[in-house]
DNA sequence: CACCCGCGTTGACGGATGTCAAAAACGCAA
DNA sequence: TTGCGTTTTTGACATCCGTCAACGCGGGTG
């Protein structure tokens, strides 16, 4: 019997819609692997190894520069697929934010089972269009809002995203939600500094916008404000 | 005898590897279309009912916020597709940056011919993931450099991807060429405003590091200089 | 040739955000 | 509980870049 059985992201990742051989094919070249939180998956120029689905966790997607400054240029849920297929290297680290649970496949294997399967290659490439569609509102987020917007478009993201997880079904957005992120990551999702990130927060916190029961944790009381913030 | 066979991107743009049946279905769905310089041919939130292949000319991709902000997110060079297949709205508006030819499809006609042709499927694929990883560098400029290294990181990636246009063949990076964009669309692009773009160029230029002979035209004299700005 | 209009440049100034440093809060383990 | 290391917050200050305004250049037109 598979792994893939059981797998919680069964229906939701690219292997649904396969068949139960194709899944047993795939079964058969993958593995699963955990990823402790902080633990990197792929490095960033690295040959391009490994490709994954996300099962459980969330990871995030790194480029930087030689001095040291980093840019989160994507983030990772349950059921995303990760790394960069058919080409040599990847251009992105993926590091752990929280554990996480993935399954992993040689980027060579994963290629000639994909270029057998078209069925499995759209929906990469339907997923690889949604993600270069949120990537490019990102874009616009870095290049032209000013810090308060970005917080609040960033906590609308958030409170949209998390939903699902912490065992609720998605009832529409999360109203309280634990965040993956530290504030020196919530910085480098935003192009911010944390002392700027973290002001902004104290701000919302102030005006009553939000509540923050604990460093993680954050509470949307007044969420109209953050949509008029957001811009 | 189908317009095809006299494309001058024929072997480069998507359609490349198709079989000579296949290409006049696919030019049967098509048409030839002419934009001139400023004229949109894609509304950002609008019903996505088109998709194109850039024959000649240049188009960029922006996003805007209500307020009038404008963000630059991609641009288009011949044998580029433009679009969003399989989904109902498109995220970005396209416009032209000089006059282009570009050869447009319904996006229906398009996803149906897409979808009972695999190998088309892939190479849609590999650009869109090819896009992906230079949106991503690209976030990196926008959230972490500064205004000088954001101009030096423009300036090589103008000359290396003007390098064919202008009748050479790509023989490396350009040395001189000419903008296919305004100070304020450079703007656009690098998340800056009109006037820092004014006074990076000028720097620039009085530190010998460009030659500005016309307000379009760019000569790179020190592209080490660049180089190492960039960062 | 002169005029005009749009685009680009330059200057003065202010403010948002980054930088540096110290204090506070938190999490964890003894 | 206490103590320690890490993360976060807060404050003072610096600076890069945006804003506003004036000027200049260049191309097109009458």
């Amino acid at each position: 019997m598979s792994s893939c059985d059981t797998c919680v992201v069964r229906n939701r990742a690219i292997c649904a819609g396969l068949d139960n051989r194709e899944i047993e094919t795939l079964n058969s070249i993958g593995r699963r692997r955990t990823v402790t939180a902080g633990e990197p998956l792929i490095w960033e120029d690295d040959d391009s190894l490994l490709v994954a689905n996300v099962i459980e966790g969330v990871l995030k997607l790194t480029t930087s520069t030689e001095d040291g400054r980093e840019q989160i240029v994507g983030v990772a849920y349950p059921s995303d697929f990760i790394g960069r297929p058919f080409g040599q290297t990847s251009s992105a680290s993926v590091v752990a934010l929280t554990d996480a649970r993935v399954c992993v496949f040689s980027r060579n294997d994963f290629d000639r089972f994909a270029r057998e399967h078209p069925e499995l290659e759209h929906k990469l490439l339907e997923r690889t269009l949604a993600e270069l569609d949120r990537t490019r509102s990102w874009m616009m987020l870095l290049g032209r809002k000013n810090a308060s917007e970005k917080i609040a478009t960033f906590l609308l993201e958030m409170s949209d995203r998390l939903a699902e997880t912490g065992c609720t079904p998605a009832f529409g957005p999360a109203r309280r939600f634990s965040l993956p992120f530290s504030r020196q990551q919530v910085a480098d999702v935003l192009g911010l500094t944390i002392e700027t990130v973290s002001r902004q927060f104290t701000k919302l916190k102030n005006d009553g916008v939000i509540e923050l029961p604990s460093r993680r944790e954050v509470e949307i009381l007044n969420r109209g404000a953050l949509v008029a913030l957001a811009g």
